[in-house]
DNA sequence: CGCCTTTGACCAGCGC
DNA sequence: GCGCTGGTCAAAGGCG
């Protein structure tokens, strides 16, 4: 999302770029599930390919140049996070100190679930894809890394899974205030081992996409990653990657994920004539410095980050 | 029978 | 203090 407007705002094109990182969002048995008139293109060690019309020389360089960015956009959302984190611990002890249901989630644990906090430092604002915040919680730092991941679904489908590999279990589900569709809770099969989060929710503007918010990291390998077939109620194999085109205007949702192999989904790509002049456009050299224009540009142009950063050097600076 | 989903109740944070 | 809201619990029921 990050970089979706940063594209969109270094006036580069008006294409929308959602880009899932660490995560599978879809998999190769989820097809008709998760994705309509979808495109598969398998192969071993397939990596990214876009399209059959490009070369695998346009598609490797697509693929590095997407990693690199989602490496650098990562990076620092998290930087950011830590950095937020730090001046929020500073001014408001007590700020973290929040309600927390302590029997799913022991201190110690170095990924602990993602209960929001007042400070709201561990949602993720809508336009945001990865943020990761650091909630101070005693005198231990706490890392929990918030995932939004986009999958576009058959409307039909009210289901509200997202097959992203791992298994889940469901233990709740809300209508919120904002969205009148449901929004489902789910629990890492693993628990309490494991505690990673997710919720689950329609968009509130296009029902078609559903929108998927990962709180914590999993400290166990994928079921479907670690050569198991997926369970046809919870989980599914991994695609690393995956393109999506939003029907709805010039949108393309990116789902990159770092686990190898797997391939790229095309999604409506009858609807979307000029993809390749948009995937060279993204692959550019003048996208990508665009896009670092812009980001450093955003970050220097919030008070609140120079804040966080003047606060974060003065801590390590030495007190004379 | 065990696992999973559903769903109403409950809890805690927050604003007024 | 009260109401609203998001998040979680746990009993009940479904399903293989």
């Amino acid at each position: 999302m990050l970089l979706m407007d940063s594209a969109r705002r270094a006036g580069c094109s008006p294409v929308c770029l959602d880009l899932s990182v660490g995560l599978s969002p879809s998999s190769p048995g989820s097809g008709p599930e998760t994705i309509a008139d979808t495109e598969r293109l398998d192969g071993p060690a397939a990596g990214c390919r876009v399209t059959s019309s490009l070369s695998d020389e346009q598609a490797k360089t697509l693929e590095a140049r997407l990693t690199q960015v989602s490496e650098e956009n990562r990076r620092l959302t998290e930087m950011i996070a830590y950095l937020y984190a730090s001046q929020v611990a500073q001014q408001s002890p007590d700020s973290s100190r929040k309600r927390s249901r302590d029997s799913l989630e022991p201190s110690n644990s170095s990924d602990g679930n993602g209960n929001s906090n007042s400070n709201g430092n561990t949602k993720a604002e809508p336009g945001d894809h990865a943020v990761e915040s650091v909630l101070s919680d005693e005198g231990t730092c706490r890392r929990i890394k918030v995932t939004r991941v986009c999958t576009r679904i058959d409307p039909a489908d009210t289901t509200l899974t997202v097959k992203d590999g791992y298994q889940w279990r469901k233990y709740g589900q809300k209508v919120t205030r904002d969205n009148p569709s449901p929004r489902a809770y789910f629990r890492c099969a693993y628990a309490p081992s494991c505690l990673v989060k997710k919720k689950v929710q329609r968009s509130a503007e296009d029902s078609s996409l559903l929108v998927a918010t990962y709180e914590g990291e999993h400290n166990h390998p994928s079921p479907t990653r670690a050569g198991e077939l997926p369970s046809p109620a919870t989980a599914n194999g991994p695609v690393p990657c995956s393109i999506s085109i939003n029907s709805s205007g010039p949108t393309i949702t990116l789902d990159l994920t770092k686990n190898g192999g797997g391939g790229v989904r095309v999604l409506d790509a009858a609807e979307a004539p000029d993809l390749k002049r948009l995937c060279q456009e993204i692959a550019s050299p003048d996208f990508r410095t665009a896009l670092v224009d812009q980001m450093a540009r955003s970050l220097t142009k919030d008070p609140k980050f120079t804040d966080a950063l003047a606060a974060a050097i003065l801590q390590q600076l030495p007190e004379y």
